[in-house]
DNA sequence: ACCGCCGGGTGCC
DNA sequence: ACCGCCGGGTGCC
């Protein structure tokens, strides 16, 4: 183990400069790591590994895997690959390693650039990494710098002769980016190898099916996962009965000993489908899965209820107080365990000890004890083998106590409240909050907990997590899994490294764009061999890509067998899950006053001339920032003439620059609109704004501006990028702006609208709770004087907020009292999802947004369990203006979201040109 | 014979 | 490898 590791790691360094060989060593030896029979023929390694790591990243407490991980997910997305050709190749010296093949069996290729005896070596390794053997060197020769180059990737099947002692066939496939084929052809045929282009053709399936296909991916996922079962008695809330079905599907994914999806069992082996990959140990499954319910069809409660449930063995958590004599009995069988198992008594004796109702504090005073508990696991490879193999659970294991939730700093109150509400009252449960500067990082501490709660924002994380990564967690359960959907940010990384026996991802939006979401889950989960990025490529996301059905049916079986997923429309037995009040949504249009109308025409025509020129010149996205500009202040206009922020004059000093697309960030920005970064197609992060005015998530365009090469350029407008020239919102001025406002207040068109309708409406039931919202925080302010000026109490929400506050605030909407407030004035994106408003009965849509799906989910925040009102919408819209187009704009905004997994970026580029064409009328 | 031929030793990269 | 290749032994048939 310990010279496979530093084999890989000097594997890494001397390849740093050769982005594509490093990756797909990497790739290869993050599976690689977890086989410990391996005959490593290679013991040179004289550096120290500590030395090795800070070579390449600042901090040493980094982990080996989490270094190796990061490398592997850093395999370019096999997207826009072509099959170049094929060639048959040999695989040499068979019989020097254990690794063993089947006909068909997927394979993949690893150069090895400090082989002592060919520096141009090439290994062949099946899907656990195991090494099979090394490709012929003349073969290997002319490879080497097709893949150091990162020319072409290349990929191998074994078609025949597995069964020789001493070489084998093997077919190579060369993928790679259009404009490298030529190269590539090329410098194989000057070594005398010829691709053969023919036959390689991928039978294409028309999109519309696809479509239509990948929005089912997650339909029907109710069906065969039938069975209820009753939650632990420490759990006070009665489940419904889809929960009760959820629950028995999470503890059957946890307990059952299933084969993972794609593996059967074949006589003494175990057998890849996909990759006709087997091996003589049992897979290692997968416990747990995605929970991808609708909001609000209890998720929360659900995992309450598996928490308390499904502890080792199928037995409820054993929780202080109320000892009944069903956790007793589950006592007693943990401690049969132990001491069938353990030679360290003292195991068994805390566990009597709290099998006799002792007080928690005392539990974990032993060090050495709390030290087996939390000792990381890594260095205990061969155990570990030899739990799989057996596929139970050492004792080791079974001392894992803790759950680990980690979720978005908005639903962070939400999970205390509802322990607290769900939990037998008589019955305590450890909860610990690891939040905020003063926590307690004692891994002592935090594995003795029955629950540890914690965030995962911002760059703090990773430092953070730290003390969690040292931890052996029963169960972690990461909420709002598409947090993680970027495989690149750091926090994904450091989430993939949490130790834990069974994971979980909470989810109300499991694909959002594409497959390319999806894998971060799938390795988060541990589903092998798709934790590697190249088998995933290989296997599922390069096949869905370019239009196999058969990898799309892949894809298909793969999300079933881990995804539970009902909608509010689903059904048990004919009858709905839930029973949510009626929802009605109206469109209210609002007519301009004759100067509002003078004023809106006047911008129009100006940013109409400005635009055409800019689709004239095809030059509209060049001048991205300008366009958005122009629009954000027709909709200004439409809400209110205040909005209009004053525009700095055209510049050109460096520091003048700066300003200027400061300027251009903050109006993307600050009006809380909902601007997507063109490479991650997710909502920008750490926003920044290039040169040539485009907006991207920092880690995104580092990303663009590593993998380039000598000279990045824009993804959106080509234009030369640099990284010293990326300009960040000054932090600052991301809450001033608030400041400048008015002695004289005015009132506008939608603000009449919106004080008519809740006056009528408080005239008719005072007791009815309102949401107004609006993409413009400022906005909001200006709403706040006619509402103090009518009497209305009202609170607010924006991002802005500290936790603190924010929960503050909603536990003072929600209240029934006589004096709280009836109106929430909501910023769109404020909180994300999961903010629980169902006080509230109406909602005001102030400003139309450019992803329905954002409006949908502001609905989402009354309209959801626990609602006893009929929910009414009023979306106001004003009349003929850029609102209008909008909307028009919304439905096929939709359709061009749901296919966006197909189309490639230029698809994108001219639907924003459409889009803004279509909205301006040109 | 500065060759051919024979047969043993040997074998990934 | 039931091969190819290497290099030493050998030398009319």
């Amino acid at each position: 183990m310990r010279i496979f590791c530093r084999y890989s790691l000097q594997l890494i360094l001397s390849h740093q400069s050769r982005v594509l060989c490093y990756l797909n060593s990497c790739s290869f030896i993050s599976a690689a790591v977890m086989q410990f029979n391996r005959r490593w023929k290679f013991g040179w390694g004289r550096f120290s590994e500590v030395d090795l790591f800070t070579d390449r990243h600042e901090s040493n407490a980094e982990t080996l895997s989490q270094a190796i991980r990061a490398a592997a997910s850093e395999e370019p997305d096999a997207d826009g690959s072509v099959l170049f050709g094929q060639l048959k190749g040999t695989v040499v010296g068979l019989r020097y390693y254990s690794g063993v093949v089947n006909q068909g069996e997927m394979v993949g290729l690893v150069r090895q650039p400090q082989n002592p005896y060919d520096r141009n070596a090439v290994m062949v390794a099946n899907i656990y990494g195991n090494q099979v053997g090394h490709i012929k060197k003349e073969l290997a020769a002319a490879m080497a710098y097709i893949m150091d180059n990162n020319l072409a990737k290349v990929e191998g099947v074994v078609f025949s002769g597995t069964k020789n002692t001493y070489t084998m066939p093997v077919m190579l496939s060369f993928w790679g980016k259009e404009e490298s084929k030529n190269s590539v052809l090329e410098q194989m045929s000057r070594r005398g190898y010829k691709l053969n282009t023919e036959g390689g053709k991928l039978k294409g399936t028309p999109c519309t099916i696809l479509k239509n296909a990948f929005d089912n991916l997650f339909e029907g996922l109710m069906e065969s996962k039938d069975g209820e079962k009753e939650a632990a008695v420490s759990v006070a809330t009665p489940l419904l009965l889809h929960q009760k079905q959820a629950l028995s599907w999470m503890c059957a994914r946890e307990n059952k000993a299933a084969l993972p999806p794609f593996w059967e069992k074949r006589g003494e082996l175990y057998y890849n489908t996909l990759t006709c990959f087997s091996a003589k140990e049992l897979p290692e499954r997968v416990r747990g899965g995605i929970l991808a319910d609708d909001m609000g069809l209890g998720k929360t409660l659900t995992v309450i209820a598996l928490i308390l449930t499904n502890f080792h063995k199928g037995k409820p958590l054993p929780v202080e107080k109320c000892v009944s004599r069903r956790v007793l009995q589950s006592f007693q069988a943990i401690c049969f365990m132990s001491n069938l198992f353990s030679p360290i008594t003292k195991c068994v004796k805390i566990i009597d000890l709290y099998a006799l109702g002792a007080e928690g504090s005392v539990l974990f005073e032993d060090l050495d004890f709390a030290a087996a508990l939390s000792g990381s696991t890594s260095g205990t490879g061969s155990k570990k083998k030899k739990t799989d193999k057996k596929s139970s659970l050492t004792q080791n294991d079974l001392k894992a106590r803790t759950t680990l939730i980690i979720c978005p700093l908005s639903v962070l109150s939400n999970w205390l409240d509802q322990f607290e509400q769900h939990m037998d009252p008589n019955v305590k449960l450890n909860v610990y909050l690891y939040y905020g500067p003063e926590r307690n990082r004692s891994k002592k501490f935090l594995s003795s907990q029955d629950v540890v709660i914690t965030t995962i924002y911002t760059n703090v994380l990773q430092r953070s997590l730290i003390p969690l990564h040292g931890i052996s967690w029963l169960r972690v359960v990461l909420d709002e899994g598409h947090i993680i959907r970027n495989p690149n940010a750091q926090m994904s990384k450091a989430v993939l490294d949490l130790k834990a026996q069974r994971r979980w991802i909470l989810s109300g939006t499991p694909i959002q764009n594409s497959v390319r979401d999806l894998w971060m889950l799938v390795a988060f989960l541990g589903l092998k061999p798709f934790d590697t990025r190249e088998w995933w490529n290989r296997v599922i996301q390069r096949p869905v890509t370019q239009g196999d059905r058969a990898g799309l049916q892949h894809l298909q079986t793969l999300v079933k067998c881990i995804t539970l997923r009902r909608t509010k429309n689903s059904e048990v037995n004919g009858r709905p899950l839930v029973s949510l009040p009626e929802k009605k949504v109206y469109v209210e249009q609002v007519e301009l006053s004759q100067p509002e109308r003078e004023e809106y025409e006047l911008a129009r025509t100006e940013g109409k001339n400005t635009i055409g020129r800019y689709v004239a010149e095809g030059t509209v996205l060049r001048n991205y920032a300008d366009v958005l500009a122009i629009l954000m202040r027709l909709r200004q206009h439409c809400c209110h003439p205040d909005l209009l922020a004053k525009m700095s004059s055209d510049l050109a000093t460096p520091a003048e620059l700066r300003e200027r697309l400061i300027e251009k960030l903050r109006l993307v920005l600050a009006s809380g609109s909902d601007e997507e970064c063109s490479v991650c197609l997710d909502s920008v992060r750490l926003p920044v704004i290039t040169h040539c005015a485009h907006v991207y998530c920092r880690p995104c365009i580092a990303q663009v501006i590593s993998t380039s090469g000598q000279v990045a350029h824009c993804p959106l407008c080509r234009g030369e990028i640099k990284t010293s020239e990326l300009v960040e919102f000054p932090q600052e001025e991301m809450e001033e702006e608030n400041i400048t406002k008015p002695e004289r207040w005015r009132t506008s068109s939608k603000v009449q609208a919106l004080m008519g309708n809740l006056l009528r409406l408080r005239s008719k039931d005072s007791s009815i709770k309102c949401l107004v919202v609006s993409q413009f925080t400022r906005f909001l302010t200006i709403l706040e004087t006619p509402l103090r000026e009518h009497g209305f109490s009202f609170v607010r929400l924006d991002g802005t907020m500290t936790q603190k506050k924010r929960t503050q605030v909603i536990q003072e909407f929600q209240s029934s009292a006589a004096d709280s407030p009836t109106i929430v004035l909501l910023s769109l994106k404020a909180g994300g999802v999961g903010l629980n408003l169902t006080a509230a009965s109406h909602v005001f849509l102030m400003d139309p947004a450019w992803n329905p799906a954002t409006e949908e989910q502001c609905i989402d925040r009354c309209h959801r369990l626990g609602q006893k009102r009929k929910v009414v919408v009023t979306k106001f819209i004003v009349k003929d203006s850029v609102e209008e187009n909008m909307v028009k704009i919304q439905r096929k905004k939709q359709d061009l979201m749901e296919k966006a997994f197909g189309s490639t970026n230029t698809d994108r580029k001219t639907s924003r040109i459409d889009d803004i064409v279509a909205l301006m009328e040109l």
